[in-house]
DNA sequence: CATGAATGAGCGTTCATTCAT
DNA sequence: GATGAATGAACGCTCATTCAT
């Protein structure tokens, strides 16, 4: 009579709930200092149930992570499905990527945070795989990208998958810089114009002379 | 009879010897998870001593913040000086980054990550000018060495801070993917390739065409 | 099935063994030498546990300053209730004091040190409150008592609010010097016997000539 | 050559200057908060050298203690000795005690701490002794005033050391409500009428009908 | 399934006291 | 005698996690 599958569904609104309200304890407040009271009365549930629905206060914030990587995958297939060229379709997996941080400058906290190992480490191994292949997939649209290029001979002949690393990486080393007020007086230029500048150095660098 | 001096030398290397406890227990635990205790252990002194030389676990921490970035300019400025042409002194900031970097893995931690204002804003105002200050010294090497390149004509016209911290982000974001083991895991490319690729982009990304 | 009800009255009773293990505690050792450890293991629970109940060490204090004062208006007004005449009244209110005190010697300590200000300040606006209400209640049944001796010509017309102030002063100040060991041996009287002289004269100094 | 004598002359006053800044931070940051460090500081002395003068905290405070009851001693001397008849007397030292209480507020709240046992027991028989002795000669001077009012016919034949305990402890009490600021507002009446109001209250106590 | 009271290990910090110099 | 660095035992409070109901 589909009962179960009736429960099946609101337990996994129940989890999508926590999460919500996970997301913006843990943004608001950072992950040391948010606590699980301040989620479970966020989500207006006991603390108990909680833990009902995930292990951890760690794997509840890595969920979070691999939510958030889902998320940039789908844009970044948006991205590339609307246009044509390589270099278009980096320019708009960077936008995707800078639109994303600028709707979610705190999720991006995450991206960085897991990636610090702190808390990689007490991760379920099935959680770290989920992070890992979503991580994988968007380096790949990346990487295809680059690849692209370097049929069209514009690129010069090199492991894509490295320039996609380097290309990530560096992005997400140039945004790091604005992620929290204090760094934002250390650098006190418009992020605008940071990206700007830098996607424009980074896709020259890519290319052949 | 230069008991006094004596004195100040003592209590000088008892500090040093604190900072370096704090380093080894910081870098080891990240800091929200290493104790003063730890770090007393490690020293050798009691916790109570920790507070006769620093007021806070955070300003003990920034203090081994302003350490780094310090010793980073000190070598940023020994690049400099021993190189001619901005491409070999941008190369060579870039060497002595990542030499840094590969001596002090652990320090990065720190330089880059810096808890991201959870802890810079309790610190004292002196001590978080210091660290201003040395951050802006070391920005300053890669700004002089770019503007170089412009009047050489190498380099397109532009404000040159803004390129020197795109430089600097893009760099840091890089290094940081190796940063813990487990992220290695996720980009298993050895470092040393993609710092090659990622300076060879940059540099070349800088260049007019 | 009323086992919300029940629930309650399980909450309200360990509020209970924690006030009346913190009262022993309080006593024993005084505010700043008494710890939330030990009144933690007085009523055998987690130290944590009784941060459910209390917010603070303060507020705990404070909490059964605020019980001991209900207690002794309740036992004013049964001391008023049964008796006729200002004269009357006030013995009994006295007596009711006393015994009071008699009773819980130790907690006169909370009631009239009150740790002066230290404490009253870091408490919870409504605590203070609660404490004033019942402070002013209390003086109150004084007051009443020396305006009806006033009307009926017995005592000289004046403020009754200042009197019932400085009866209730007179009255704690020579309890007080009972109030430890030490003390007693400074001042060897009986009790009963200053307590009596006392009385004695404050009620003939109300009365007019 | 009166090397020796130099030599304790100094030492007394080392000692006094080391009271006296006692006194003011004790006075201004309470018993328990104040600390070691704060009194060494006042003095300019290492805090070391403090215990050169006093084996703990608790006698340095009870020290302070003694000096005031010296210096009530030696105003209720003076005041019995300018004046005629009893109830002068008792009039002119209830005067003292407030004046003493007016300059010194905050030295009347040692006298009452020290009532209180926390500290008493932790201190040398020596002392103990002589802030006992010195009490004692306090309340001789009302006793005295107390028999002569009894000789003269005007106050009932009782013992005159109870009356004076009495006295004192009532005359206390009534200033101690006002010993800090909580207090006041919550007898919000001007201390100088309460004054009035007690002492008129307790002689008119006294006297025979 | 949901609750929320209870736990208990742990933390950063303080400070009276000691003692080598 | 004077110093002040060092100690170490506390302390108030927090919070992720558990579990009886």
């Amino acid at each position: 009579m589909g009962t179960k599958e009736r429960k099946e569904r609101e337990k996994a609104a129940r989890r999508d709930a926590i999460l919500e309200a996970a997301k913006s304890v843990f943004f608001e407040r950072g992950y040391h200092t948010a606590t699980m009271d301040q989620i479970a009365e966020k989500v207006e549930l006991s603390k108990g149930s909680l833990y009902l629905h995930f292990p951890s206060k760690e794997e509840l914030y890595i969920s979070l992570l691999v939510e958030g990587l889902a998320e940039l995958c789908k844009r970044f297939d948006q991205a590339v499905q609307g246009s044509r060229g390589w270099e278009e379709k980096l320019l708009r997996i960077a936008d995707a990527y800078y639109g994303f941080y600028q709707e979610n400058p705190n999720y991006f906290k995450i991206l960085f945070f897991f990636q610090h190992g702190e808390i990689a480490s007490k991760v379920s191994d099935q959680l770290y795989q989920e992070c890992f292949n979503k991580g994988t997939q968007c380096l790949d649209f990346i990487s295809r990208a680059i690849q692209e290029g370097m049929n069209a001979g514009a690129i010069k002949q090199q492991d894509p998958a490295t320039q996609a690393v380097v290309l990530w990486g560096a992005f997400n080393g140039v945004l790091f810089l604005y992620e929290d007020e204090d760094h934002r007086k250390l650098f006190p230029l418009p992020l605008d114009q940071i990206v700007h500048t830098s996607l424009e150095m980074f896709l020259n660098g890519l290319k052949k002379r």
